[in-house]
DNA sequence: CAAGCTATAGTTAGATT
DNA sequence: GAATCTAACTATAGCTT
């Protein structure tokens, strides 16, 4: 219903009427897929067209049948049903198959969520991601950053010192590959870490990261109920 | 259907799913309402909900009982009916779960493998890998490590070139930090790119790793159809 | 756990082709 | 009629209470 909501009535138009059931047909049937697919219920509907003798069965003229054969059947089962027969024993044992089913269908979402970060992490196509996920792994990749600055910091410091211990004995050579100390004034150091955290990133990241900005400073837009393990 | 729309698939939380069930459950009654009062059709829906012996009819019980008895004077419902009976469809339906579980339980149980080897990567202890998923894993590592490389060869390249140029105004100097080619004798070298793997080795992996051993030269342990996906 | 809220995807009456 | 379009209008997922 639209345009000037009309009254539940009939519509006396005959075009406009049978127009109106062949669209309301559609949206009937994909209603009763949707709820039967999305929560796991067996549903039909039925229809009977004034001027056809056949019923329109939905979802399939098959489960319809069941369905209609279940229904009959249900009256006498009433009697039945003060003892455990056979039937009821089975729908016990479905509802039970049902649950496993269902808890094993939620921890497969779960694992996939976080297999599809680290894959994201090591494709570098972050375009998969839904906006948690990005969040997560970008406080991982964060995380990551930071142990990796911090090993390259003491391999750093290392060599500056084994180079410092050269030149005592060799004026001065560069002997570990690495600039040394002295050519660090505080601002030049800064610039470095910068362009040392572009080359990191870059060189995680085989395709360029156009939707990774690494946040900064304190601000931290985790959810409290991470579903992702930093253990 | 809202807010950022969802797959047409199960519901696997259990309580989201019952809500859906209960409100979707109230729309399609009134779609059906509509439908008939609108268009004048006979219509009904039924819903058998999983652990619910007794179905929900719709419009009404007495409506649904006038069109299963309309129903059964259909001359090929009779013969299905014989043909297929309640036990039997619940037998089929059990018989479905079961394959689906099975489905799902070997899904979960590949989906673990590779979070455990992405887990293993990140935290550096790999005591809970199995053989298939340490030669999994240390391939991948290799072929990161690789990745790496090239782009650490490319950087410094640029950056030695940058340095050149430098020296050419600047007389020697060592501005982009990194050692020049001239101090690269063949062996030299070759010692070099051997500590630099240490380096990078540890610090991918924090805790050092006692249980990893670069394999080397063109010996490849790989089985042929690897679960690990090298996309 | 039911009830209410709200933004937005989906539905559909009426018009047009 | 059937198909297509579009502007209302509804249904409902994800929240909050």
């Amino acid at each position: 219903m639209s345009r000037s909501s009309m009254k539940l009535e009939l519509i006396a138009d005959d075009a406009a009427r049978k127009t109106s059931l062949k669209k309301r047909k559609k949206g009937l049937l994909k209603k009763v897929q949707e709820l039967s697919i999305l929560c796991d219920v067996d549903a039909c509907a039925i229809i009977y067209e004034p001027d056809d003798r056949h019923p329109e069965l939905w979802p399939s003229s098959e489960e319809a049948t069941r369905m209609l054969v279940r229904l009959r059947s249900m009256p006498e089962m009433e009697q039945k049903q003060k003892m455990m027969n056979q039937e009821e024993f089975l729908y016990q044992k479905m509802r039970k198959l049902v649950d496993q089913l269902h808890k094993q269908e939620f921890e497969n979402k779960e694992l996939e969520k976080k297999l599809k970060m680290y894959e994201a992490l090591r494709t570098g196509d972050f375009s998969e991601l839904d906006m948690e996920q990005a969040m997560n792994l970008s406080m991982m990749i964060e995380q990551m950053l930071k142990k990796i600055y911090e090993k390259m910091d003491a391999i750093k410091k290392h060599q500056a010192a084994m180079a410092r211990v050269d030149g005592v004995v060799q004026e001065g050579g560069n002997a570990a590959g690495l600039n040394t100390p002295r050519e660090n004034t505080p601002t030049e150091k800064d610039n470095e870490i910068l362009q040392r955290q572009k080359q990191m990133l870059d060189m995680m990241i085989p395709r360029s990261s156009k939707t990774y900005q690494p946040s900064a400073g304190p601000t931290n837009p985790w959810p409290a109920n991470s579903l992702f393990p930093f253990n």
